[in-house]
Parts: structure tokens; C-alpha cells; sequence
DNA sequence: ATAAACTATGTAGTATAGTACCAGATCAAG
DNA sequence: CTTGATCTGGTACTATACTACATAGTTTAT
């Protein structure tokens, strides 16, 4: 695959290819005779693995650390030791989801007014508190917003 | 409270204390006669919240969006939309944190050999496919790393 | 053959999210 | 009353992750 066939399979583009490269979060290709670079189909699954991660919050130094396990060819020890670094990030992270899903639900829920009056009237609820249940307390009980 | 005492209860830095307001993410303070900050207290709700929400994955700009439902007086038609709009992308981030778990926990299963001699292997599997079974596949069944 | 499209390297600029440091003012304890 | 901790605003610096040129060579379509 020339470099066009890559930026168009992973819907990347040619600058963050680069950008990639450079940081070693892809292997040095192969050239042809005029140095134009030349990829392996596998290329895009490395793409896709780095938007996964990048989307599951790590940064592209995590991630290279993660591809490094097989390029240094570490021991299974070492291995399994940083994937499970990584899952218990992994868990903290969609902790902190969970808990914003329970605010957003909780808003949108008390949003939900009947009809269009219900929905134009003004919206007090905060954000600020954790859970929702607790910012309605204060306002004893009343849904405001 | 004075900036010491929200630094303490809330974990954070006076230097980031002071940027968070500069972006707008916590309301302007009232002054002493020497112009030094006093906090209401509900100020460590609202960094705790920025941190679940920086956790989560949004940026301060989005952050400070979402503390502007209530700020701005917005209707509950707005907030609710917006609040959506933030469901669906926690949703999303979810998704790729799902697909994240699956791929450590499968290369964690992959390393987890007998005795020494099977964690002192050495390991394969690569994390650039998105299922593991994909990756094993491709080596004809062999539980190689 | 020549223009358009593609590729190469290199450098510079942007946005985000802090972090560090400074001089000067203020406060609290000994 | 001094000394050290804390506070003020301002600026400068860092790291991350791109993004945008500039300039030159190569390939392809008409």
C-alpha cells in the first residue's frame, strides 16, 4: 500500500501518518526506488488498534508501550504485568464514565418537563454535584431543572 | 475557604486553581479587604466534578460547557440536548474502553502460562488486532505469547 | 509533453492543559 | 518586629498531539 491507500482505508491523514512514524508508534517501511513508502496491509490494523486506544484515553506514548511489547520481545512475565497495569486504568476510566452517564441521565431526566412549556422552562440543575439525587435534596426535593 | 484550604481538600494545585478560573471553569471569588480568594465550599464539588468529567475524557472547553447549562440560564430544552449530546459521546468512549478491556484481558489470558517457564516465554501476541482470537487465529491455533 | 496529483523532508505553528518562576504584598507566630 | 508561610498577578516554559506550510522530486492522465 502506498501511503494515499492508507490515509484512505484508516481515515487518517498523511501528516499524522507521519506524525505517527516519527514517534514509533509505526515500523520504518519499506521504500520504493524514489524512497516512496510502501506499507504492509497490516498497517491499517495498527491504525485502527491506535484510534481504539487513543479513544480509551491512553496517550500515544502508552501506546507505544503497548506495540512495544511484541517489537522488544519481552517475556510473557512483562507482558502480562503492563496489560494489567493497563486494564486497572482501563476500569478507573470507565468508572469516571459510569458516573458521568448517572449525572447525564439524571439532567436529562429531570428535563424531561411535559410539552413544550415543560421544556422551555429555565434549567437550574447543576452539574457540580455527583449525584444527582443529592443537588435535587438541596433544593428540598423540588425539580427545578 | 481560602486557596490553601481548597487545595488541600481537593488534591489540586494552587497554579491550576488559579488556570481553571482564568478558563472560566469556576466562578469569579469574592475578595477579601486584601484581595486574597475566599471559596464557598461548594467550590470542591465543582473540581471534583471537573476531575470525573476530565477522567471521562472531555476537555475543559467541554467541561466549562457543561458547567454553562447552569451559569447561562439556559432552557431545559438546551441543557437536555447538550446533556445528550454528552451521553452519546460517554457512550461511544465506553464502547472503545470495552473493546480495550477485551484485547488486555485476552493478551493477559494469552501470558498467563504454567509455572515460570510459561511467563518467562516469550511473547508474541500483538495488541494491533482487535480481537484475539483474530491474532491467534493467524497462527494456526498456537497459543504462542 | 505538460499539468495535475502524489510523495518526500523539514520546519513552524496551533491548541490543550498544565507547571514553574518571579517580584511584591500580607498574614500569623515567636 | 522580624521571619517564614501564604497570597497576588504576570509571564514564561513544558509536553502532547497534531496541523500547516515550503520546497523539491515522482508518477500519472490527457
Amino acid at each position: 500500500m502506498k501511503t494515499k491507500d492508507v490515509v484512505e482505508s484508516a481515515g487518517i491523514d498523511r501528516e499524522t501518518l507521519r506524525f505517527y512514524e516519527t514517534k514509533g508508534l509505526l515500523p520504518k517501511t519499506k521504500r520504493n526506488e524514489s524512497g516512496y513508502r510502501i506499507y504492509p496491509s497490516a498497517v491499517v490494523d495498527r491504525l485502527r488498534f491506535i484510534k481504539t486506544s487513543k479513544d480509551a484515553g491512553f496517550t500515544l506514548k502508552e501506546i507505544k508501550e503497548l506495540i512495544e511489547l511484541k517489537n522488544k520481545k519481552v517475556t510473557c512475565r512483562t507482558g502480562r504485568d503492563v496489560a494489567q497495569q493497563k486494564r486497572k486504568e482501563v476500569l478507573e476510566k470507565m468508572k469516571a464514565l459510569r458516573e458521568m452517564k448517572k449525572i447525564l441521565d439524571c439532567f436529562i431526566d429531570c428535563c424531561n418537563g411535559e410539552g413544550e412549556k415543560g421544556l422551555n422552562r429555565p434549567c437550574h440543575l447543576s452539574f457540580d454535584m455527583i449525584t444527582c439525587e443529592f443537588g435535587i435534596k438541596k433544593r428540598s426535593g423540588k425539580r427545578t431543572g
